[in-house]
Parts: C-alpha cells; sequence; structure tokens
DNA sequence: ACTACACTGCACCGTGTAGTGTAGTTCGCG
DNA sequence: CGCGAACTACACTACACGGTGCAGTGTAGT
C-alpha cells in the first residue's frame, strides 16, 4: 500500500531483468540464452527487455557492470569482516583461510568472478574494453591494498602489492577453480584444502623474514 | 607420386579441417563459429565436413582431443629440452623461467591451453566429461612429476607433486593469462617479468629448506 | 571403357531467435 | 471519469545457421 508502489517501479524490473540475465548468462553462456528466455524467467515481456537495455549486446554489458560491482562490494566487506584488525602473525594464516572461503562462498554461485571474466572474452569479443573497465581489476587493487597494510605491519614482505594480490588469487581461487570448475564451494569437501594449501603457499613466498621461523607444516 | 600423395589423402583433409575449427573455434567462440566459415578456412566443402565429422558437437570433441594431444606432446618435449638435467640449486630458477616462457610462446597462439579448457565448459557443458578425458589434467601430472623429481634431488620440498603443478601454473601461466588475456606472449615484453616473479614465488614457497638460503631479493 | 571413390557445389528445409510494431490492459493521478 | 504512462501479448520480419540430398566432376585402378 504504502511501502514502494507507485507502479512496480522501474528500478525493480530493471534489477529482475539484470538477474534473470545474469543467472542465464553465467548457466547456459550467453550465445544460448534467448532474449524470451530473460524476459520469461524475469517475469516481464520480451518488449520490456527491448525498452530497458537497448539490445542484447547492451543487457549482456550491464549485467557485466552489475557483477563486476557485486563482486567487489563483496570483497571490500569481505575484507573488512575477516582481515581488518590481523596483527598477530600466528592469527594471519587462518585468518587468510576464511577471508578466501568466504569468498568462494559468499558470491551467489561462488565462481561469478571467473564466470564473468570468462564472459568478458567468450561474450563477444568486442566490449568497450578494459581500458573503459577497470571494474574488473578493482578486487585485485582492493586484495593488494589489504596486503600492503600487512606488509607495513610486519607480517609479509611485499615489494609489489598488485603483484602479490594476483599470487594470492591464483594460488587460491584460481587453482580452486581450474581443478573443481565451477562447482559451487559451499558444499564440496574439495574446497577447504585446496584454499588451505594455497594459503600456505602464498605464506611461505610472502611471509616477512622477520617474523616468525618457517616452521614447515 | 611416392610420398603420400595418393590423392588429397583423407588424413589430410581431415587435419585440414580440424586446424580451421580450432582457429575459428578459439578466436570466435564455438556458437559464433558457422560450420560453413570452417569448411570455407579448410578449402573444403561443407559436405565434407559432415561427412568426416558427424555434427558440430562432434567436430569439437576432435578439436578439443588434437588440442590436448598438441599441448600435452609440447610440454613433455619441452621439460625434456629445458628442464631435464638441472642439478645445480642456482640454475633452477632460469631453468623454470626459460620453461615456461617456452611454453607461452611455442604453443601455436600461446593461450591454447588456458582457451581449451574455456572451450570445455563454454562449448557446451554436456562433453563426455571429465572421467573419459584425462588429456585435461596430463599436463599438470608431467609437471608434477618433473617436480618430484626435483624434490627427490634435493632442490625442492614438496610433499604433494600434483598441487605443487597446480601451484607453479598459477603463479607462471595463470597470472599471466589472467592479467593480460589472450595475448601472444613472443612479443608482447610484460609476460616476461611476470613468469620471472612467478617463479620466483613459487621457489620462495617450494625450494628445499636445505638448500641455498634464502637471499631475499 | 567402366567402376569406385572422394569431393564439390548448390539448392533446400526447418528452426531458433534478434528485433520491431502495435493494439490492448492496468493503474495511479488529477 | 478520463488521461497518460508502464507493460503485456502477440504477430510478424529478417536472417543465420545446422543439417541433408543430390547431381556432377576429376582421378585412380582394373
Amino acid at each position: 500500500m504504502s511501502t514502494a508502489k507507485t507502479r512496480a517501479g522501474s528500478a525493480e524490473k530493471r534489477s529482475a531483468i539484470l538477474t534473470a540475465a545474469r543467472e542465464l548468462f553465467l548457466t547456459d553462456g550467453f550465445d544460448r540464452s534467448s532474449v524470451d528466455a530473460v524476459a520469461a524467467r524475469a517475469g516481464v515481456s520480451k518488449r520490456t527487455v527491448y525498452d530497458y537495455f537497448g539490445d542484447k549486446q547492451t543487457l549482456l554489458e550491464a549485467v557485466f557492470d552489475a557483477v563486476g560491482q557485486s563482486v567487489l562490494g563483496t570483497i571490500r566487506r569481505t575484507i573488512d569482516d575477516t582481515l581488518h584488525d590481523v596483527t598477530d602473525p600466528a592469527e594471519l594464516e587462518s585468518a587468510l583461510v576464511t577471508f578466501s572461503m568466504r569468498i568462494a562462498t559468499d558470491m551467489l554461485d561462488s565462481t561469478e568472478y571467473a564466470t564473468l571474466q570468462r564472459l568478458d572474452r567468450t561474450g563477444s569479443g568486442h566490449l568497450p574494453h578494459h581500458d573503459d573497465r577497470p571494474l574488473t581489476d578493482a578486487p585485485e587493487e582492493a586484495i593488494g591494498e589489504r596486503l600492503a597494510a600487512f606488509a607495513r605491519a610486519g607480517l609479509l614482505d611485499v615489494p609489489d602489492a598488485r603483484l602479490a594480490a594476483d599470487h594470492f588469487i591464483a594460488l587460491t581461487f584460481g587453482v580452486t577453480i581450474s581443478r573443481l570448475g565451477s562447482a559451487n564451494a559451499a558444499e564440496d569437501p574439495r574446497v577447504r584444502p585446496l584454499v588451505v594449501e594455497g594459503v600456505r603457499a602464498f605464506l611461505r613466498a610472502y611471509r616477512s623474514t622477520r617474523s616468525s621461523r618457517p616452521r614447515r607444516r
């Protein structure tokens, strides 16, 4: 009655379409998802889809941006939640594991981020391209900043924050995804060990020489 | 006359089609490549394509296998060439860099391997699936074996060869591909530093504690 | 000369789907 | 009530593409 019901507001429809499109594009691929299917899933007429977004390409770009924003948000939030006040070297490993597991789990289907990048090149090959889309790099930057902070606190040895972030991501998410594909991390019991070992390898490579002795294993 | 010219042998046509299909699938994606285009590029009639491979799906699987074989061959050969007789810890880093750079360069368009895996899930989602396709994992196994050999020689500390291989690949090729996309590594000057740093990180994480002191940078 | 074979070239069918045009319905608002 | 905006339902165009059938052609072997 009172609460936001001035006509099924355009914002709601828009986001419904975006969500439906994201789900379909992510699971079936861009080409194999028809606009009719997107419209049906969003509970909206096909015409409305075309009224909101001009054509299928533009819809893809919109999905792209939305997913990027969402992923970035999740990462920033999770950094704050799990890595913010870690000062004890002994806590670092478990904190990083918790962080990685939460990232892997929280994203709606967990591999959103990877699939996002896959859609980038698979989707068409001629998107406005990366100069115009710093979104793709933002998560790495965010993680890099946090690692640099650990370095300033004497926990890590990080000459190049961005590179270290790439290495961290590769060792945890990268390995998990390339081994298990798009499995939903929440349930699969193979995920955690993989992440733990990734974090350990990262720490062996980046832990500050001035902190705890390299107690192997 | 004598040397394999009994009619434009079926083997030649077959491989021409396979090559054309691979190039198109890899650059444009499976869905966006028409069978007509493949036939044209192979210099063959569309009908012939359908006579050789039954349908488009089967063609994809054939390409899949062919690329897998080729990648595996390249990796095995390169391991033999660049890593076989390394016994001095001091040589290890440069040997691994040489190995990685040659892999990144030798493959026709360098990212064949990654794109292969992308096609796996992007291509259709319903290939006979990995139980039946150990090809996808073979490169990791091969590298893992070599790392295990280094471990036996006292150069590395490798409790889990397969995992170490995954980590190595992630730190070198994984990072390079995710940062630069499908750039042809031969020319791009950004590739080498990335690979070098990946190898160094790997060695920091896996170098045997009994060998050279961790001389940081 | 005749046959078998490996292909080409082309017409052709069916279908899935991007995108559009439009008439009609619903609903809030003055 | 009547207006206009937001949508839906639906019909319809245009086209690309997977796949097939078939007639015809060049070549090798007999």
